[in-house]
DNA sequence: ATTTTTTTGTTAGCTTTATCACAAAATCAA
DNA sequence: TTGATTTTGTGATAAAGCTAACAAAAAAAT
């Protein structure tokens, strides 16, 4: 299959968890604009992704959702677990890294990397965190192919650079530090340029020039 | 001026706080392709964007930065602060409150509400925890326009609703919950989503169907 | 003085993403 | 049976966002 739109691959994974739900509840079938309506976007929208990744639903009955879910985990993710490592065991570090376990099984959290002595060889939520020298060694042994960056803005770019020679292949940059990657995927999750763009376009109206 | 591009606007929050780093050390003139390597972007798409804000340079000098500032400032944000509150303190509620307040000045966190017992009545990074009875009496008394959702999910809809009731316009949805509002920007800001993203785009290649 | 280089500003076009409009098929109603 | 209704699937179109290309102007080089 061809490489799908980012958001396309966004909407896949909110259908997923919104139908995994429903399939908990015992709901089989589910139509466009259900679906839709749940995600508040609209139904040919919907439609439209479904039909991108090559299903197909049932005429007047809509899509069965078990039929999808599945489609949708052969496609965005890879058979068997990814696994991630966590830099920078800070505030934000820890307030991740359990949501990330409790909130879905095929990324799983298995090495944290620090500098602060009093952390390493300790554990979080059964993660142990290594010191930052042992970092290229982890990420190869553990096959480590996603990182989250949580770690102080000035070390982003070197241990991203670091982190993608020991065979990293995609990387979630929490810091505001923009950073420069070959070779591997980059998510910039910056808070603070989400944060202003919701000023923005929340000014009250008599602000806007 | 008309509203600009959602991807403009974070842009030159962008190019904002980078420029204002380069100030600080008393770079005064910047070309558009400096601006662009910084970003990891190209010259033409800075140029395009600082077209689109009616901002003109000087030719063979590039921007002056300080003008630049001024103007992405009085574009992005409003004039006065903008007050924030953040619903719901546990791990991620604490971790963002000290970074939105170290990493910017125009939004300002005022107010903290929770259910927590232990919590109401205390304060975090010198922020005020109240009960959530008091939510709309505070948002209103304090003029809060903008909110953080970092509270169960199962409790973000009712709470959305009721903050936009009190007045607030634009609500940043850290909770994986997808919300339906009239009457405010919204931004769900949901992690789960952007890995399950970076898991796909950084598929080693042998896995991709 | 003329040519070359540099850099902005902008048009036109391209790519990606979303929506419109409607055919096709299944079911329902009369 | 006929016609209306519902719902999927998709080609065509529109909107948003990005890039290529180049004119214009200024400065530098010759
Ligand atoms: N707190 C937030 O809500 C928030 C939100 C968005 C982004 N950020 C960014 O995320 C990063 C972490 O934020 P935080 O609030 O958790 O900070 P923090 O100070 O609580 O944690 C930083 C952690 O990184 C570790 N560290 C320091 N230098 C390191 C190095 N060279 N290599 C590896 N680890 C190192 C520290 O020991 C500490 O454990 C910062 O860059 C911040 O800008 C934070
Ligand atoms: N921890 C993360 O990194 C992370 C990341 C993304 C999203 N989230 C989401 O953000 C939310 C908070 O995550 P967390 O890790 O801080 O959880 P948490 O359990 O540590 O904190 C939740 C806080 O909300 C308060 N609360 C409970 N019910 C409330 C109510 N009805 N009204 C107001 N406050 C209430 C609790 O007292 C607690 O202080 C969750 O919805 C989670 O799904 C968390």
């Amino acid at each position: 299959m061809r490489q799908l739109p980012e958001r396309t691959v966004e909407r896949l994974s909110q259908y997923r968890r919104v139908l995994l739900r429903l399939l908990s509840i015992k709901k089989e079938y589910i139509y466009s604009h259900e679906l839709a309506s749940l995600l508040h976007i609209t139904a040919v929208q919907v439609r439209r992704d479904i039909m991108l990744i090559g299903h197909t639903g049932t005429l007047r009955l809509g899509y069965k959702i078990k039929d999808l879910v599945d489609l949708i985990s052969t496609i965005i993710d890879t058979p068997g677990k990814r696994n991630l490592a966590i830099v920078g065991i800070g505030n934000l570090g820890q307030a991740l890294i359990n949501y990330i376990a409790s909130n879905q099984d095929k990324i799983i959290p298995v090495a944290i990397f620090d500098v602060n002595e009093k952390k390493i060889g300790s554990t979080f939520h059964g993660v142990t965190c290594y010191s930052m020298d042992m970092m290229e060694e982890i990420v190869k042994k553990e096959s480590i192919t996603i990182a989250l960056l949580t770690l102080p803005p000035q070390f982003a770019q070197s241990t991203a650079n670091r982190l993608i020679e020991a065979g990293v292949k995609g990387i979630m940059n929490f810091t505001p530090t923009l950073l420069n990657l070959q070779g591997a995927f980059l998510e910039q999750y910056d808070m603070i340029t989400s944060l202003e763009k919701v000023a923005y376009f929340s000014k009250p109206k008599f602000f806007v020039s």
